[in-house]
DNA sequence: TTAATCACG
DNA sequence: ACGTACGTGATTAAC
């Protein structure tokens, strides 16, 4: 039997659209989200059914007839919000271009036309299959007609398919007579009134019993609930009183057959999508993904503008295999304003490529396996007389210095400058910035980057044509980023300080962190006996084992079992954070254990365990630094994060005994005092705070003394820790009710604080409302270096996220400047160490701390080295100061 | 894959 | 009336 599947196009873009992420739109703002969460579904349906035909229905306006029976009827439906009414005709479009019918009639719901197709399905020998989110539809289901209940919670698509087997399970009665129970209970989404007075349980009862309204009202005045049900009273009158609305309503829920469309299967068999259309169609919604997922490939000459260079084609290309050529080759990139260079990962193939002539590019394949002396040919091609231009040339430097080529002329990143023009953007593939910046596909690096794409038995083809166009794209890229960089005034942030940090970074990555692997060893086994302790007193409070590490299960024990009072939810059920269960202190003894067995699960799983899978064989841990991914500008550090160890428990600030210097070596640390804050005083140009600063004594202190009015020597610790609070509260643009929180005052006293403190600090407030007024004129905001991060929700009409992005307009110049300045310090630090003959490596860097291995002898001049040049980076109203401290251990050194 | 939690500045 | 601090990454559970 063959299979037609039809959908419910309006019910499922409904879904679709509040389903999916709000926030997708196309760069100029058209929103796509329920496009992308339609085709998602067809695509997951598709898989599920393989159905031989399929078409989508729609509505057009609610018919004449209904409105005359019942005004109200659909009144609600009208108002469809303009960010899906206006992906509808762009729906339509996208399922014309994958040949998909469509049917919808003037004065026609979706659910009749489905009603009628469904029945001429049938009546032509097929099996029917109904999609929809609305369970009106289930009248329809049939013994060759299913109806497959779609509903989206939280993202998620989930179906249920619905034969007359599983409808009667749940039900109760025959499908058909879902019409009844509308009739009695209504349907408020559809404005079906029901009979007043009878709800779901009720009508469930009397349908279960009855089957039909008319069977019912046959029985009155003295009808029966199904069995077990205890008939309440009063149905009795007000079904006496209902009748009319109820066989109206029965009406209105009645899905038609009848609607007058010419409908065959045959003509709804599945077809190949319009590739060109459907293309084109994707490009402008920048579905990248899903041309991918479609195998689209872009139509011949149309479409997109395309950049004649990066064609495959018009670029000429040869694989190096003399001594003689290649010689050629590198005076021929001599001579060139710069040539980019793609290597893979491994350095067994680099592809180098430049523009001779106009429009006409021509790259060479460097390949260690057919070239005698590989490792002089990259050293110079890495030399300083040819300007190179390259994608993530961290990466790049790491792996060359591995290999001892220390690389020089690196003028270009396109992957960091990308990042610099558009910070929020998460990723910069070269295939994504080829679509961003030209509108223009390009093939995924998966295809040269997977194992063997080179190798002597691989089609070289693919590869080939997928390095070759990359290549020519990075070039391409240079004039484009470059001249935007210009344009937004970062040239310099960019060439004095984020390109030249990608070789610093590489070296403190190659560097690493010397770890104590015995050590941690048995602290990892300490935690153990101890989280052993922990779990069984837990086990014995609760009256049953469990899994602690399930929030749902522990909220289940503390909440349902224990008794305690919830004090806050999550989406999935009771919130048992930290927060919540210091409030249940003492409460229940079960509390006490649950914080220490959270705590040392913690330090087990993440560092003692975490940090051991990760140590080299030279006993050092490599972090790899990311460069491209804060929104506001630091650094970030995974596999491992050595910016998270732990230092604020006793507990777990042990760890930090566990980073040691090398034998002979010893640990500087140094970190800024207070930077965010001194750069808050200093951008703002308060001059009660500047003078504070330059005073010499404790912020904190002083800013209580001034909010609370008292003299210095008379703030207590509670009062500092208060102001403590509010300073840091203003970096990120706290309100008062979450000051409130932090400190645990009233709410009204935490404005209280606040008032007082911008009182006395009238240059902060003046300059953060300056600050949020200008982002939402310009669209962003800067840093003293010029780094920029937009702030789109400065304009959006929901409260919550233009907050949102006026606490980010707050923060990013704050937080932005200070990873600015500790950025050059890096660069300037580890100069100096080199001009200095100095052994001393910078080996981490924590924000707004930096970390120098170096011999013993060395400590006193790295200590004073690394203070000067961090001091020295800006001259600000406010100098800045770098504590320092040396010792063998991270834990002494801070 | 997402949500919850918790480690850091 | 809203819903409540900026920026990260790793682990675990559960879908």
């Amino acid at each position: 039997m063959k299979k037609l599947m039809v959908l419910d196009g309006n019910s499922i873009v409904n879904r679709a659209f509040y389903g999916v992420s709000q926030n997708l739109t196309t760069r100029s703002g058209q929103p796509t989200n329920a496009v992308l969460g339609f085709l998602n579904i067809l695509n997951k349906l598709l898989e599920e059914e393989y159905p031989d035909a399929l078409c989508v229905t729609f509505d057009r306006k609610a018919p004449t007839f209904r409105h005359l029976a019942y005004e109200g009827y659909k009144a609600q439906r009208k108002g469809m919000p303009e960010e899906l009414a206006s992906q509808l005709p762009i729906l339509k479009d996208v399922l014309s271009a994958m040949n998909i019918p469509m049917y919808e009639l003037d004065g026609w719901e979706a659910d009749d036309l489905i009603g009628t197709i469904s029945k001429k399905d049938t009546a032509a020998g097929w099996a029917t299959v109904i999609v929809t989110g609305d369970k009106d539809s289930l009248q329809l289901v049939t013994d060759t007609a299913t109806v497959k209940l779609v509903s989206t919670r939280m993202g998620r698509t989930t179906t249920r398919d619905m034969t007359p087997d599983a409808f009667r399970e749940e039900y109760g009665f025959d499908p058909i007579h879902i019409i009844d129970l509308k009739a009695l209970m209504g349907d408020a989404s559809d404005n079906i009134p029901g009979v007043k007075g009878v709800g779901e349980k009720t009508a469930m009862a009397l349908i279960q019993r009855y089957q039909t309204v008319d069977a019912l009202y046959e029985a009155m005045p003295t009808p029966e609930m199904a069995p077990g049900v205890p008939a309440k009273p009063g149905v009795i009158k007000k079904l006496q009183e209902g009748e009319e609305q109820a066989r109206m309503s029965y009406d209105l829920a009645t899905i038609r057959c009848d609607a007058p469309i010419q409908f065959n299967p045959q003509d709804n068999l599945r077809r190949e999508v319009d590739n060109a259309r459907l293309y084109q169609l994707f490009l402008e919604l920048e579905f990248s993904k899903l041309i991918d997922k479609y195998h689209l490939t872009a139509p011949q000459g149309e479409g997109a503008p395309r950049q004649e260079a990066m064609v495959e084609g018009t670029c000429t290309s040869e694989v190096v295999e003399s001594a003689q050529r290649l010689q050629e080759l590198l005076e021929l990139w001599r001579g060139q304003d710069c040539v980019a260079v793609l290597p893979l990962p491994s350095l067994d193939v680099v592809c180098v490529e430049c523009a001779p002539a106009e429009n006409q590019g021509h790259a060479a394949l460097l390949r260690s396996d057919r070239l005698e002396g590989y490792n002089e040919a990259l050293k110079a091609l890495f030399g300083p007389d040819i300007r190179k231009v390259v994608h993530g040339s961290k990466e790049l430097c790491r792996a060359l210095l591995a290999e001892g080529i220390a690389p020089e002329g690196i003028v270009f990143d396109t992957e960091v400058a990308a990042y610099l023009l558009a910070p929020t953007d998460g990723s910069y593939d070269l295939e994504k910035l080829g679509l961003t910046y030209y509108n223009q596909e390009f093939p995924k690096a998966a295809a040269y980057l997977s194992d063997g794409a080179f190798g002597p038995l691989a089609d070289p083809t693919a590869p080939m044509a997928a390095l070759l166009s990359h290549t020519a794209l990075i070039r391409c890229l240079r004039d484009t980023l470059a001249e935007r960089l210009g344009e937004l005034g970062m040239d310099k942030l960019y060439t004095e300080i984020e390109l030249p940090l990608c070789r610093v970074l590489a070296e403190m990555e190659l560097e690493g962190f010397r770890i104590d692997r015995g050590a941690l060893a048995s602290f990892g086994e300490m935690l153990s006996g101890r989280i052993d302790r922990a779990q069984g007193s837990i086990y014995l409070l609760a009256g049953e084992e469990f899994n602690i590490n399930s929030t749902q299960q522990l909220g289940h024990i503390l909440f349902d079992n224990l008794g305690l009072p919830p004090v806050k939810k999550t989406k999935t059920g009771y919130s048992t954070n930290a927060e919540v269960l210091e409030k249940l202190r003492g409460k229940h003894p079960i509390i006490e254990e649950i914080l220490e067995y959270r705590q040392l699960t913690k330090l087990k799983s993440t560092y003692a365990d975490g940090l051991d899978k990760v140590i080299d064989p030279d006993g050092r841990i490599h972090t790899s630094f990311q460069n491209t991914v804060t929104a506001t500008g630091r650094l970030s550090s995974t596999e491992p994060n050595l910016q998270n160890i732990p230092v604020r428990t006793e507990l777990g600030a042990e760890l930090r005994k566990m980073f040691v210097a090398g034998p002979g070596m010893v640990l500087v640390d140094a970190d800024y005092s207070q930077i965010e804050l001194r750069l808050l005083a200093c951008m703002a140009g308060d001059q009660a705070m500047i003078d504070g600063f330059n005073s010499g004594a404790d912020i904190h202190t002083i800013t209580a003394s001034q909010v609370f009015g008292v003299p210095q020597e008379e703030v207590t610790p509670l009062m500092r820790r208060s102001a403590k609070a509010v300073n840091f509260g203003i970096v990120y643009g706290i309100s008062p009710f979450s000051l409130s929180q932090d400190i645990g005052v009233t709410v009204q006293q935490a404005k209280e604080y606040m008032d007082k403190y911008f009182a006395h600090y009238a240059g902060v407030r003046t300059y953060m409302d300056g600050v949020v007024e200008q982002a939402k004129k310009d669209g962003y905001v800067s840093t003293l270096f010029g780094r920029r991060r937009w702030v789109p929700e400065l304009k959006s009409s929901n409260f919550n996220t233009r907050s949102f992005g006026e606490r980010v307009a707050l923060n990013a110049p704050i937080q932005g400047t200070a990873a600015d300045i500790i950025k050059l310090a890096m660069i300037r630090v580890r100069d100096r160490l080199l001009r200095d003959s100095l052994k001393g490596r910078l080996v981490l860097q924590v924000h707004d701390e930096l970390i120098v291995e170096c011999p013993e002898e060395e400590a006193e001049a790295v200590c004073a080295l690394v203070k000067e040049e961090m001091e020295a980076v800006v001259s600000l109203p406010v100098s800045l100061l770098a504590d320092t401290g040396s010792g063998k251990t991270w834990a002494e050194a801070h």
